[in-house]
DNA sequence: AGTTAAGCGAGACGGTACGTCCGGTCTTGAA
DNA sequence: TTCAAGACCGGACGTACCGTCTCGCTTAACT
């Protein structure tokens, strides 16, 4: 899929980056609510037109500017692996839990999220280029537990990654209750364990 | 928390349904970005200020909309109980699966949490008219299946639930995956199993 | 003719004088363009209703303050005589252009033109009970002189007066020039005289 | 004086004609206290912000449309000049009364005039480009009798042309009075002759 | 003297228009 | 051809008033 035009040689780089910039900079001030194209065009110093030309929605441009600072910060994104499944896991979602009570973080994902959630198309390049990467890491590390012996061979990486996420970014986006580390630690242990955790099978 | 004006005497019920019914229907419609408060004025045959009088935001009155549906279907929300907690989970969550496949309802319930993503005033709203009388129902079903031995009785229900209910949400809003029964019975099992369910312990 | 509706017994002095006054005092204020019946109820501590009973339009409002506040000063208003007419037509035009230049009176009677321009019914009622009384005192005075055998027996009255004040009001409505005492004598020079003044019978 | 923003190479003459058309259609039409800037956008097939980007309101708009009708006519508007001058007059003032008595010229000078007594900024404009080319043909034609001999040297033009063309004015303006021929020929005896004609001098 | 209907303050209501912001398209002139 | 600039048509915003319509209340007039 793709969404916005193919570069061509004549696109302007220093036009691309300033655009870019000034919608992260404004989702972080004004909030994705109030952002406009306009303004983005008038921050950057840049006609309308030449963000019309190449992005085809001001979530387009955000999802861009997303994933340029994604990819500046190298591609390399993947989970710690001591040996030890829980409490990498544990590690991995107390800095989630970081990052997404950092104002202007919340500010970023919150926009990006919104414009996921209305926009398929966007949905869709999201899928692809920013949560499946990361969603591999994921999964390779759950792969790595399942050689070590410590998941089952026949678990579905898939609903098991989501189990284990899910939980914290659904609380966070819909703010149904307070993002903390002990609330990480919980979600890992309730997803490993499972909700019947210790009771004889017998019971069940 | 009060984000509506309070009810006068004054205040026409009738023009206060119109409205509701309105927007309820035009979202439904045409979705939420195409949602205006104009439309809603016109569809209702009511005049913007009346609107603007009552409703602080667009979002408000949605919101109110779906609170008014919700409490016209009558406050009795409880999960069925026949005794088998997993059976009672995969019937109730198939039926999230089927509602959330339902275009009308799709759009309407995206509307409604994009407001929620945006707005932490109509968040707190959310948690305490819609979100919390049907977590309640949820814990209810919980402690029922505690009470019979079936899940410890130490378990943190708020975890639980978001245990088994994000995983769904999370993939049908952001369209990370198929919504379908098998995946809605997969995450029933997972969660009150755990990933690692059938592993002998000293493997752990 | 009758523009307003007639007094009844039960009619409350007190809120009509309230809000004769509050018309007058917020035309002066804001001008006469953003001048309402809702500021006009506000000021008068009033219900709009009230203002709706008994006059149908912000234009008859205006209208009975000015004539209230005309009746108030007393209906005598008749023209010196000094049986010098041309001394007398330049005292009293000195004067109409003194009241002209008082920015109060200017607003006033700008607001109470504009309406006349506009709403044949209202000017019909001006021509009743404002100018009229004006006008015959004019016509009293121009009388007078005839009778002194200052002015042909055969003058045509209105015209007359018309002759004298109209180049008055007109600059000054329109502000096409200034309004001075110098050019109140020309225009009363020029009327009595005619513009021909001075020249031979002959040479017309 | 310039009330309208200076025109730049990129405002498009089409839309600006349609809006003073439209505008002077408009106020035929409904009048003036009816027509408003979205009703003129609509009928010009333009949007709100093109009348708002070039005029700071609906007066000035009207103001440009007249003119534009104005300057459209040709320049020429030179009075008639036959030698008699009493004449002439009564021509020019006949030809006045019947405009006036026209219901469509009636609305479109009454809005225009409205505009003008309440915005002096406008009166300014309306002296310097409409009344005041007209003016100076009036003059014209006065100084062409003075030169003939038939008015005095001395006589002050802008007296004399207010003593002539205002009484027609403001009896129209205010409806004081029927507007007709008869009219229009006294005024000019009577400005020409003035009030007091045919009176031996001693008796004054 | 008690009843009753009007006038009253208040303000909600369906509307119209305001003047502004912005979306997305189109045009101009410089590089 | 791209770009900055910005005019253009159009749609929606949130506000101000319009003129109409209840609501209770006060108050004078007529039982």
């Amino acid at each position: 899929m793709q969404r916005t035009k193919p570069d061509t040689a004549r696109r302007s780089e220093t036009s691309r980056r300033a655009i870019l910039t000034a919608a992260l900079d404004l989702v972080g001030e004004v909030g994705y609510a109030k952002l406009s194209i306009e303004g983005i065009a008038a921050r950057a110093g840049v006609g309308k037109q030449t963000i019309y030309r190449w992005w085809p929605s001001k979530g387009a441009v955000l999802f861009d500017a997303v994933l340029a600072g994604a990819e500046d910060e190298g591609g390399e994104t993947a989970l710690p692996d001591t040996g030890d499944l829980e409490a990498d896991l544990k590690t991995v979602l107390r800095a989630t839990v970081d990052g997404l009570n950092d104002p202007a973080q919340d500010r970023l994902l919150r926009a990006l999220s919104v414009e996921i959630v209305q926009d398929p198309q966007l949905a869709v390049l999201y899928a692809e280029r920013l949560d499946g990467p990361m969603k591999e890491a994921k999964k390779a590390r759950l792969r790595a537990a399942q050689e070590a012996g410590q998941l089952p061979a026949d678990l579905d990486l898939d609903v098991a990654v989501e189990m284990i996420w899910s939980p914290l970014t659904a609380r966070w986006l819909h703010r149904t209750g307070p993002l903390t580390h002990a609330y990480a630690d919980a979600v890992v242990e309730a997803a490993l364990n499972g909700l019947r955790r210790g009771l004889p099978d017998g019971s069940r």
